[in-house]
DNA sequence: ATACGATGTTTTGTCGACAAAATTATGCAT
DNA sequence: ATGCATAATTTTGTCGACAAAACATCGTAT
């Protein structure tokens, strides 16, 4: 693991800036799946040029969170029921794999990063207001952060790029669906079920458990998505 | 499967020939791996604006076919035997569960693409001259396309989108090795016993021959790799 | 000689303007 | 009214120019 030298985090590009605020906007829901995304309306919105808009869309659709078609401009990528469906079940599948690597690899340094991950996730807050939901921030890294540690022991930069490609999908389902499932399930349950699982050095039980998780979350998009589905 | 209404293919905008022309290069080994992409070069061997050729090296970074560091440009991505490792024991168990995914759902549809899909192969020659190996294009295509057929009787377009991803990164370091893997194994032959499988309903021998075949390529790229590490 | 700082050159990132394509609106004939 | 060709409008894609940052060069002081 080489440090990279310090390459002036003052100045990020626009491109970038604008990047990572667009992905956000998808990823939370903000623009809705389906919707087309005008030039000059997102020019002004974000306050910025078109090079740089340009940029980030064409990123943003080789990951395919947005969607090009030549001379017709850029939409958001739709989100259906049978992209959940896929999603979950090769989350399963690509996930246990990764999991079960991780547990021939099986090391300390990875066991204590899981640890770590778990306790930092346990000691935030799900909501961040007392009242009805209101996403937190530090909840939402953690909880990613807290995944990633239980899969990065699998070892291959590769098959973890593939695990974190498939949680930010499910995040932006999650985020589509979210307000309603808060309160109905105690997720800290669920994590402390699959830790526990993994430090006891149970395979299976923790495989079935993160597949269970993952269910749980597909189950109530499916609630909310009546006629969700925008037509062509 | 719907069919797109014709998006008028006579004029492909100019950002994606480029970005296919790049890709295409990139993936060939005609900007070897670490290699400093400066605009103005680019812009003249692609004859093309500024503009297109960021939009089209920004998705090839999202791809991480080419790195882009802030103010400090686009290079090629680097090729080191780390990566090739992690990448072929990546493709063998991503793979290997597609193909058991694909044994599941078993169809004669499937069935019969597989068929033609290796029939078409097996027409084709590796090379398109009779001396040294000159790559055949139509070769290229088939063989991915075998691969493919083989793996979408999964039934996810998300896990087969992995599969493809890993099939082009490999495919890179097949040309980064080239040359020299000519003749020296017997590629048809491989194919067909990997087919013969398939056919038959034996998923571990299937699997076992696919490994077997993908590790031989990275064998061969690890004999020419001898130095072939660019320095930072 | 070597390390450091100032100066000049190259390279990148961004903007605004223009041309081409698509989309919407309009008018005309049936 | 309805369907179709045509015109007006919007929207996208591309270019050239400019400013800022990184990089290379050179001179100076220790």
């Amino acid at each position: 693991m080489q440090t990279d030298a310090p390459p002036d985090v003052s100045t990020p590009t626009l491109a970038r800036t604008t990047y990572d605020r667009l992905r956000a906007d998808v990823l939370s829901g903000r623009w809705q799946p389906g919707r087309k995304l005008l030039m000059h309306e997102l020019r002004e919105h974000y306050q910025v040029g078109a090079s740089p808009l340009r940029e980030a869309l064409n990123r943003l659709a080789s990951e395919e969170w947005v969607v090009h078609s030549d001379q017709r401009g850029f939409s958001v990528a739709q989100a259906t029921q049978a992209q959940l469906d896929d999603l979950v079940s090769t989350r399963i599948a690509v996930e246990s794999l990764a999991l079960a690597q991780a547990f021939e690899n099986r090391s300390p340094a990875w066991e204590e990063k899981v640890v770590l991950a778990f306790h930092r996730l346990s000691r935030t807050p799900r909501s961040v207001g007392d009242g009805d939901y209101e996403e937190n921030p530090e909840w939402e890294r953690l909880h990613r952060a807290f995944h990633v540690a239980l899969l990065e022991g699998c070892g291959s930069p590769l098959l973890l790029g593939f695990c974190e490609q498939l949680y930010d999908q499910a995040y932006r389902y999650r985020q589509l669906a979210a307000r309603k499932a808060y309160k109905r399930r105690n997720e800290l349950d669920e994590h402390r079920a699959i830790f526990d699982a993994v430090l006891g050095g149970r395979l299976e039980e923790a495989q079935r458990l993160m597949a269970a998780h993952y269910r749980r979350t597909a189950g109530i998009f499916f609630e909310e998505s009546r006629g969700a589905a925008s037509p062509p």
